[in-house]
DNA sequence: ATAAATGATTTGTATGACAAATGACCCTGA
DNA sequence: TCAGGGTCATTTGTCATACAAATCATTTAT
């Protein structure tokens, strides 16, 4: 069978599409699936493939399986909600206003230390990125530039704060970038809004002030959070 | 074939067997890893089990897989380093004190926000849940019980915050406490030391003080961190 | 009535075959 | 000599089938 959609291998639709249901609230936590040679058949796939997905799934903590009892969906507190696929899945329909509060939480907490972080411990290559970063902001012409820079911004933040563990919250914060543009900046008419505070942000790394990060950092996560809050008051 | 230990299915212990050789660094990022066919072999399993055992290691972030070239290690920025198994195999032998840092780092930012997120949006359930957790502390009557009722604690505070993000950063506290645990509390005469302080954050999410409640988990952790350090100069 | 044995069902594992992708090599032509 | 394309070999991707192992439900023996 063939699929000319997504991810290039079958596993990989299969995991998606899954994935999909179960986090999208289509299954219910506790509900029993179909026992596998009855999903695969639905799924028009064969059972190795539904079995490599299913594995997939398990380790993201969506679904467990017991033999003879058969696979059932995992209570939400079990599931790997850090994870970028997951991530994702929960933003692939509108995103719901209390999730996204809870994606600019994750920010406010991780974001100003990390800041602090970096400008304690990084590394002039590591600098040299952020300032890269800053540089692709201030050069973007249209608000895809712009998006992409951002994003590798806060990335090189994270990673120059060497410590890895940071550096893997990074799906957390691209995911909250991507749903900030999503609902926020494509009605923004300046979308350069906050380079200057990109550049307190690094200036402060730069200058190896971790108090000065934190706070520049602050505010800009502060600033995106309220015009999240204007346009929310807007939509309806 | 068969084997004795770990977790009960075949490809589980594959998992566990190629993880540790990857995050313990015998097999170096960018290395090539045998084809299927002979891994499989050299490890005694079915290509069958061997291939979900990789599909799993691929979500993790530890290997990478192309058809024809094969599969690579992958580098360390792409591992899912906030994952309980990665975690654990980082662990297995005796953490680097470097490592150990980057775990308190990563409590000192985490749990006071979330001490203090949680006292602004605990419920009773939950605040009943951080209360057992801490009457549990109380009443233990050896190390053993005691741990295990103090990551009940932590989680349970985790949980409290109702953000699931912020819960699934469990994984990290819970190893942080594990290793905090073998390297300093199993030399400790006396393991009930920081009662009080759990009583101080178990006290202000009750009362709804998240400043308290930040300040009560920042003087926790920073005390286990000093304790840590003691420990540190003493072993050489 | 309780406990052990049995059977049925579902996941777990093994094997062999073929499809698809892709890097390497060769071969041709300017 | 170099550029271009085409063939081939190798490796992962997918499929189908068979059997092993675990476990829930029922039945049977004491």
């Amino acid at each position: 069978m063939a699929r000319t959609t997504g991810p290039r291998n079958l596993h990989g639709q299969v995991v998606q599409e899954l994935g999909q249901m179960i986090v999208g609230g289509n299954l219910a936590p506790g509900e029993a699936l179909p026992r596998e040679e009855a999903l695969a058949t639905r799924m028009a796939v064969s059972r190795t493939v539904l079995r490599e997905a299913l594995k997939v799934l398990a380790t993201k903590g969506l679904i467990e399986t017991r033999q003879k009892t058969g696979m059932r969906v995992r209570e939400v507190r079990f599931w790997n909600q850090l994870d970028a696929d997951v991530l994702a899945w929960r933003c692939a329909a509108m995103p719901t206003d209390d999730f996204v509060d809870k994606l600019v939480e994750m920010r406010e907490i991780v974001e100003p230390a990390a800041a602090a972080a970096a400008a304690r411990r990084r590394d002039d290559i590591q600098l040299a990125e952020v300032a890269a970063a800053y540089e692709a902001m201030d050069a973007a012409m249209d608000l895809d530039a712009w998006a992409e820079a951002d994003v590798r911004f806060h990335e090189a933040v994270l990673r120059a704060t060497n410590n890895e563990l940071l550096g893997s919250l990074f799906s957390v914060i691209q995911t909250a970038l991507a749903t900030y543009f999503l609902m926020s900046a494509r009605t923004t008419a300046n979308f350069r809004y906050s380079l200057p505070q990109h550049h307190a942000v690094y200036d402060a790394i730069r200058r190896r002030r971790p108090n000065a990060a934190a706070d520049a950092m602050r505010g800009l996560i502060s600033d995106s959070r309220d015009t999240l809050k204007t346009r929310r008051a807007v939509k309806p």
